[in-house]
DNA sequence: CTGAAAGCGCTAACAT
DNA sequence: ATGTTAGCGCTTTCAG
């Protein structure tokens, strides 16, 4: 405190010229002449001049943030997409303003409360709980919905959960299996309910009756996927194999069903979602499929800076392939 | 774009009173009389205004945000802490500022750039490969180091890594152990020094040799948990337990000589650090030491804020107790 | 090519 | 208890 930083009048004074001028010759450089330029280039050096970005940003009526808002902070799926949008929006001098939705108020209000006393010059929305008409604020600026989506004209950024699920059931299909059970995402949740379609239309594709007990409610976490693990150890008729709508799930399946003696995947087959960076660690490691985390954040940071350049509120979707990872949690089915 | 927020200017008008009437009433609403407040607060409703934080902080001289550098945003470890600081952050109004040391020049450089272009009202620093010089720069922030820490008068909320292997060390003894390695974290850091030396005093404490064979060079990742585990398989003369300096490792080393088909914990006894979240759903269970990682950021963020507060840049510094926490990793040693 | 000057929206002396 | 006013540091017309 108390130290004074070097203002644009200082430099102007040092320069022997007029702020605007300095100014000039830090964001248009090529309309001053070369002579002037130089004598700024040195006073800024002398006087270490650093630029005020409140100041620039009242004057130039915006916020120099995007504010991302995530569903829980703490998940570590978000912290590599978190990486990918820090990547791309720090080379585009935006600062990231990280914020959850899961402390305080739904995430509704905590969107209207942001918006209230931190503009920012765009959104990132992660959370798939937001009603429709919470976007509706008058001059709410641009969002991009990334991984979730709604049913509403907002430009997305999101993963080909459908086509990620076929090619699980497709690889299980043509190891041999035919009972093939489903332990899903949380109700009510676009991602669950793509990856759940993605399963069906691969069942039947191939002509495989689905069973319902098979399709087991989840929740992506691990204690979720343990509990679909008790459920098919006390199955009178348990499907040979399994495709968990997340890792953390097939996680802790795999932990439940190994404690019982089963062995995987002699006994059971089962394919995950994500690949989380344990899974490859695993004992066996996991087969699953990938979501191509940084890309998804360097993509989500693009569109939402073209919104941003074009002040645009909407915008087409993107959707991002999947890749299937063979390790080795799925082999033949018993015989 | 295009819209045009109501400012204060506006509410005044309608309320009928000056700006500075209704900058009072919003700041110190004692000091306005009850009926000029209220007339206020009608016309806050109508014009909807929001308070533009830019200009207020332009003119409080103040940012309104913190930085906070950490070494690698994708790590999950750090995902947790952050939920804690944007939960007390937030609470104080201010912005959270996320950036990586890792993508970019060296932490140094690093941290005078974005305190160059985005000067923050406080920074909270997670890398401890930060030189101490970089920090002599005229005008800077107060700053908390977190979790590292370094040689000089840097406040520091870090927790206590010597006890935490302590506890893990004497764990294993009181089984019975008196073969006990260690699997270090990456050289030349003060958290694995720190754990290293909880581990040899433990060991001296107890009256038990330490073979240098047995301290086995890990960097904390589940890659070099497994060569760890590699390694151990090849010794003529194995260490009946292990303390992992973290989890990771312990993972990693699980899976490989599980893979090699020796049972833990009835061949060997393993304890790792951290509580990382998969920690409890393998099998078996891992022991560790439970880092409260909620609370470091809490404890953090408050620190902070209370340097920033008192303008002040140095301060004590806090030390948080870990936790041990039994499962099923660690069993009395063979017979 | 450069300078003068207005003004972004807000807060805090200072005056009443 | 309230109003007047200066000014935070910057960018950008508009003149010259």
């Amino acid at each position: 405190m108390g130290y004074k930083f070097a203002t644009i009048q200082d430099v102007a004074k040092v320069a022997g010229v007029s702020t605007a001028t300095v100014s000039r010759t830090l964001s248009k450089p090529s309309v001053v002449a070369a002579g002037t330029r130089e004598a700024v280039r040195r006073a800024v050096e002398e006087t270490g001049y650093q630029v005020n970005t409140t100041a620039a940003n009242l004057r130039l009526q915006r916020t120099g943030t995007v504010i991302v808002l995530l569903p829980n902070i703490a998940n570590p799926f978000f912290s590599q997409i978190l990486a990918g949008l820090s990547l791309e929006l720090s080379d585009a001098k935006y600062g990231l303003l990280v914020t959850d939705t899961q402390t305080g108020p739904d995430p509704d209000a905590r969107l209207a409360e942001y918006l209230r006393f931190r503009r920012a010059d765009g959104i990132l929305l992660f959370d798939g709980t937001l009603s429709s008409q919470a976007l509706d604020i008058p001059g709410r600026p641009p969002l991009v919905m990334v991984c979730e989506w709604m049913e509403r004209d907002v430009p997305t950024v999101r993963v080909n959960n459908e086509h990620g699920a076929e090619m699980a059931v497709d690889h299980l299909v043509s190891l041999g299996h035919r009972s093939i059970g489903h332990v899903t995402g949380p109700e009510g949740n676009v991602l669950s309910a793509s990856r759940l379609a993605g399963y069906r239309t691969a069942m039947e594709r191939r002509g495989l009756p689905v069973d319902e007990r098979w399709v087991i409610d989840g929740d992506y976490s691990m204690d979720s996927g343990a509990a679909a693990g008790r459920r098919w150890l006390t199955m009178e008729k348990r499907p040979t194999a399994l495709f968990l709508a997340s890792d953390e799930m097939a996680l802790g399946f795999l932990g439940v069903v190994q404690a019982a003696g089963v062995s995987v995947p002699r006994d059971v087959s089962i394919v995950g979602f994500d690949n989380i960076e344990i899974s490859q660690h695993l004992t066996p490691a996991l087969t699953t499929i990938r979501q191509p985390r940084t890309e998804i954040g360097i993509r989500a940071a693009r569109k939402l800076l073209g919104l941003i350049h074009t002040g645009s509120l909407t915008g087409p979707s993107e959707v991002i392939e999947v890749e299937f990872i063979e390790r080795r949690s799925a082999a033949p089915p018993p015989s």
